[in-house]
DNA sequence: AGTCAAGTGGGGAAAAGTGGGGAATATTCC
DNA sequence: GGAATATTCCCCACTTTTCCCCACTTGACT
């Protein structure tokens, strides 16, 4: 598995192009074919995962009951955000408009490596929700229940 | 199987005409011969399946018992509905008017690739229908029970 | 200082979407 | 049966968007 880590902030051209950090580029297997699938994410923010990732969530996807109105609304929604993007020989992605409405984008972008994808967020979003968010250090000691440390 | 993804608005001319995304049409196989199987959808939709997918989908119908009621009313609207349509040389394909009907299509249409469907709705009535659905990372965590992203 | 890699911006060819005309085929109505 | 009308299908033309290529800037490293 690809393991993206870090964070850039980068811009947003007139054609809807963004950059992909070089860093997470050379982090792509070769059987990317250096292309993702760009989607949303439950918060506001884009979703990238390397094509070779996502071929197993979809092959999880697909596995689910059509013929069941819930599961079937899922999978709506879930694909119709999705769409495949591949990178340009400057190492850019064209972002859909409507995920880029979606997200809010301006001109800057904040990317982030987070293990099998990459997020793109708009700064001040992402600002704006991190104030929200409880304590990252209260957030491990829920999470790992036994307060480990990392 | 093909893999649709991806939403777009586009536009239903005087004759009923809409084009398919480029996008959705490259993911077609060549078995499916350039042509659809076009039927509603359980929403007030139309739903698009390559010929060579809605194959695999009929060998299921046909194996229903139609001895019994419900099997028989439910194969039965399905092939009402059904028709077979085929891209023109600018990749649209002809709506029938029927069907144009049922989803009350007008100007504007929503298309949607679903994994193995493409699904064309009323932008409106589309709108409509997703406001009254469940939170989307609720179903998520109800439907993966482990609530892994996605 | 010079080279190289990385990010940014834009121009132009090609493709995609949209609209409509007209021939071939069907349908309807005397 | 045949003329009038409607429908379908194929082709052409126009506009917008997308994609590919080239060029510039900046900062790091030698």
């Amino acid at each position: 598995m690809a393991s993206f880590k870090g964070q850039a902030e980068y811009s947003v051209d007139s054609k809807g192009r963004v950059a992909i950090p070089a860093r997470m580029r050379s982090a792509l297997n070769p059987e990317a074919n250096n292309s993702f699938t760009i989607t949303r994410g439950f918060e506001q923010c884009i979703l990238l995962f390397p094509l070779d990732e996502w071929a197993k969530r979809e092959a999880e996807i697909a596995r689910l009951n059509t013929y069941q109105s819930e599961a079937r609304s899922f999978v709506r929604t879930i694909m119709r955000w999705a769409d495949e993007v591949t990178l340009d020989g400057q190492g850019r992605i064209v972002v859909p408009k409507s995920l880029i409405a979606f997200a809010g984008l301006e001109d800057a972008v904040l990317i982030i490596g987070v293990l099998d994808r990459i997020e793109i967020w708009n700064p001040n979003v992402f600002a704006a929700q991190a104030e929200q968010e409880a304590d990252y250090s209260d957030v491990a000691e829920r999470i790992f229940e036994m307060g480990r440390d990392l």
